[in-house]
DNA sequence: AGTGAAATAT
DNA sequence: GATATTTCAC
C-alpha cells in the first residue's frame, strides 16, 4: 500500500526516459527578444508566431498589454549560432538585449512569447506534476511551479491544464472506468472504443494516472503516493512535419528534418547531457535525475552558455526556402 | 488565481 | 481542415 522509498524510484526509474528520449527532446521557446534581434522570422506560409495582431476582431475596452515576461533577472545575451545560422556567434550591438535597458522602448521585452510546444516528455512532467499535486491542488501556479520547467508559465499551463482535463473527462465518458486502468497502457486509453482523436495523441503518450479518473481517491485531499521529481533537464529536440508532430524521438532520430533545434535548461540547476545529436553522441549520457537545486547552472559539452541562458541550436536545413527554421531557447527566470 | 470559451497560429 | 496553443473574459 504505501510505497517506499525504493518503490517509487523503482517507478520512477522505469518512468526514466531512455537516453534516446532523453536527448530527443526539445522546448521551442524562441525569446521575442531573441528573434528580434537575430531578425528571425517565421518563413512560413503564415505569419510569424510573434505578433501579427492586425485585426482586433473585439474591442474589449480593456486594453491589454503583453506580458513582460522575463525578468531582467536573466539579461539575454546574444546567443551564438552553434550550427550556422544567419546570426553571428555575438553581437553585442544590442544593448537592448542584454542590460534590458529602461523601460519605455524595449521591442524585445514587449514581444510576446513563442509558442509553447508541449512535447511528449513535457507533457508528463505535467502529468506527473498534476498526479502528485492531487486533482485538488492541481492547479496551474501548483503545477507550474512543480513541473520547474523554466519559460513555462501559469498561462501555459492553465490552457494545458484544460485540454488535459477535456481529455480525460472524454476517456471517463468512453471508457468509463473499465480502460479507466490507465497508467497500464499509455496507447490503450481510449483505444479500441475509439476514443483518441488526433487531440489525445499527446495526451496519449502519458499514462494516465488512475487518481485522475477517481476523484474519490483524490478527493483524499492528499498528495499522490508517488513521489514527484522536479523535473528532468533534458535537451529535446523538435520535428514537426507540417502540422502536425507524431513522435519526436522517432523522428529525431531518423533524423533530417530542417527543424529546430531548443535547448531547455533547468531552472537553477541545469545538468543534463547532450544537446544535438552530433554533442549527444559524444556523450550519449545523461546525469542522474537527482537534481540538487542547490548548485548552479551546470553547463558542459558543447552547448554554448551564457549569463544565465543556454543557447544551442542546430540547423541542419536549408534554411532558405521551403524550410522553416526556429530558434528555440529557453530563457530562465521566472515565477 | 482559476476556469471556460474563443481566437489564432501552425 | 484540423489541431495545438494562446488569449480574453468571467
Amino acid at each position: 500500500m504505501r510505497e517506499d522509498d525504493s518503490n517509487w524510484f523503482a517507478r520512477w526509474e522505469e518512468e526514466l526516459p531512455s537516453p534516446e528520449e532523453l536527448m530527443p527532446l526539445s522546448q521551442t521557446l524562441i525569446t521575442p527578444d531573441l528573434a528580434m534581434a537575430f531578425d528571425i522570422r517565421n518563413p512560413n506560409s503564415n505569419s510569424n508566431n510573434n505578433n501579427n495582431n492586425t485585426s482586433p476582431p473585439r474591442g474589449p475596452a480593456q486594453a491589454h498589454q503583453q506580458h513582460p515576461p522575463p525578468p531582467s533577472s536573466s539579461p539575454l545575451q546574444p546567443p551564438s549560432s552553434v550550427t550556422a545560422q544567419p546570426n553571428s556567434s555575438d553581437f553585442g550591438d544590442s544593448a537592448d538585449l542584454g542590460s534590458g535597458g529602461g523601460p519605455g522602448e524595449e521591442p524585445a521585452r514587449t514581444l510576446k512569447r513563442p509558442r509553447l510546444v508541449w512535447t511528449p516528455q513535457l507533457h508528463k512532467r505535467f502529468v506527473d506534476a498534476v498526479a502528485h499535486l492531487g486533482i485538488k491542488n492541481a492547479v496551474p501556479k501548483t503545477i507550474m511551479q512543480l513541473m520547474s520547467v523554466d519559460g513555462l508559465t501559469r498561462e501555459n499551463v492553465a490552457s494545458h491544464l484544460q485540454k488535459y482535463r477535456l481529455y480525460l473527462k472524454r476517456m471517463q465518458g468512453l471508457s468509463g472506468g473499465g480502460g479507466g486502468g490507465g497508467a497500464g497502457g499509455a496507447g490503450a486509453a481510449g483505444l479500441g472504443g475509439g476514443a483518441d482523436p488526433a487531440t489525445d495523441h499527446l495526451f496519449a503518450s502519458s499514462p494516465v494516472p488512475a487518481h485522475f479518473l477517481h476523484p474519490a481517491a483524490a478527493a483524499a485531499g492528499r498528495p499522490n503516493s508517488e513521489h514527484f521529481l522536479p523535473y528532468v533537464p533534458v535537451a529535446a529536440l523538435q520535428h514537426h512535419h507540417h502540422h502536425q508532430q507524431h513522435m519526436a524521438a522517432a523522428v529525431a532520430a531518423a533524423g533530417g528534418h530542417p527543424q529546430i533545434q531548443g535547448q531547455y535548461h533547468h531552472r537553477q540547476v541545469a545538468h543534463f547531457g547532450s544537446p544535438p545529436a552530433a554533442v549527444a553522441a559524444a556523450n550519449g549520457q545523461f546525469e542522474h535525475p537527482f537534481l540538487g537545486r542547490q548548485g548552479q547552472a551546470v553547463h558542459r559539452m558543447g552547448a554554448p552558455v551564457h549569463n544565465g541562458y543556454v543557447e544551442d541550436l542546430e540547423s541542419g536545413n536549408g534554411a532558405a526556402g521551403g524550410g522553416r527554421k526556429v530558434l528555440t531557447l529557453f530563457p530562465t527566470g521566472e515565477d
